[in-house]
DNA sequence: GTGTTCTGACTGGTCTGACCAGTCAGAACA
DNA sequence: TGTTCTGACTGGTCAGACCAGTCAGAACAC
């Protein structure tokens, strides 16, 4: 069983990463915030203290008690920066995520999940056999979300459905050569073969090839990592 | 002027990574410590708690507060206030993440980011020497975002913003060998160095290093990525 | 002599109330 | 208009009381 004092710390904790109180702002009073949460000042205090050892808030005599933890975007808007990310920003910050989410998965591949990757390359195969350009971007999302998931880490999963938007805007940049509408298939197969067989360091290696080549498509530079 | 609290956490943390309490032990009781730090109960709580945030003890009522630094965390077991992450999976977070923000920061440092890099080092090997490893988990952290901003990718940017609270709380896992306390601050010159010289490569594998010299310290396996 | 139950003295946790020291907006004053 | 003072905030510290958990050893039953 937690202490109030613990529960009191994990509360607020909550309230500042939730973005109630952004850094830089005053906590409301240690008076107020004891009555709020109806606890005593002294258990707050230590609730206070808890949240000074993780970096989150600074205490000031006098004047308050002021949050320092990086702050949480506003769901509202989009990420800072994020709008203004260029394509080659956007191409890069994959080439950093990607190749790590295959060779994860290909870690963690399960059957469930061999099958799951099988029915999206089937469809997004389907897709283009119907010259369907748009469903066949929805697939090609979905493929790379799947493999985020698959990848079974929490911080990747929840960077991945936070910028899934902008990944999907990626796949759907015009080719510089449409000819080659079925080369992003072909190369889904490739990573989901390495994935299948979990094999980590192809799973990479394919990513990191699928990546550099709708790079190339585009026109845009592949970063050198 | 910290705080009676705080000078009092700090006295408790020097006695714990000087061997005076090894792991697994109990600190005397909170009314014998208070009498031997002529404070009062309520401010020895507080430092308390402090300890507690920072993973160097943990109060059991009715029993005792007993040291938990040096002793291998429970990697299925999420960090205080990090519900999703594992330290597990947050180290492979880090894993993914950190060689790419050293590599890009190498590409594109200037001299202002050359600068600040070496004031955050100095910052850190201060508080070292004064044995302050709350101040010196501040720089620790500091350093990881610098190196975030210093990529000038802004999706990875808002991650590292995003995610410096579970950063934050990764650096401050207690050592396994409390007396390797300068080893990250050595890690560190060597990313600084890489960085500095903007070798790509070398920032990557020595960034790469460092997190896996550091999961080592808490007992926590390095993905083979 | 052995097993069970109880108890007192510890432990940590929480609270109340009092008071100290720092801060600052606005009143009072020159 | 500029300076000083003050009251009402803020956080920091303390003493003391009491609650709930733990457990070694005493008391008791067989």
């Amino acid at each position: 069983m937690p202490s109030i004092a613990n529960i009191a710390a994990q509360a607020l904790q909550r309230r500042i990463t939730q973005g109630e109180f952004p850094a830089g702002s005053a906590l409301p009073s240690q008076r107020e915030l004891s009555e709020q949460l109806s606890i005593s000042r002294a258990s707050l205090r230590e609730a206070i203290s808890t949240l000074e050892a993780l970096g989150m808030v600074r205490s000031q005599p006098g004047k308050g008690v002021f949050v320092t933890a990086g702050q949480r975007p506003d769901p509202a808007r989009p990420l800072r920066g994020t709008a203004a990310m260029s394509p080659q920003a956007l191409i890069e910050f994959r080439a950093v995520l990607e190749p790590a989410w295959a060779a994860l998965a290909a870690l963690r591949i399960d059957d469930d999940g061999r099958q799951r990757l099988e029915a999206i390359q089937h469809g997004m195969e389907a897709a283009l056999k119907h010259c369907d350009l748009v469903m066949a971007a929805d697939w090609d999302l979905q493929f790379h979300l799947l493999i985020a998931e698959l990848s079974d880490n929490p911080g990747l999963m929840s960077i991945a459905s936070q910028f899934s938007e902008q990944i999907g805007h990626s796949l759907r940049l015009p080719f510089s050569n449409p000819a080659g509408i079925w080369e992003p298939a072909d190369e889904h197969r490739l990573i989901i073969d390495a994935i299948v067989s979990g094999d980590a360091s192809s799973a990479n290696r394919a990513m990191r090839s699928h990546l550099a080549a709708a790079a190339n498509r585009v026109g845009i530079d592949f970063p050198p990592l």
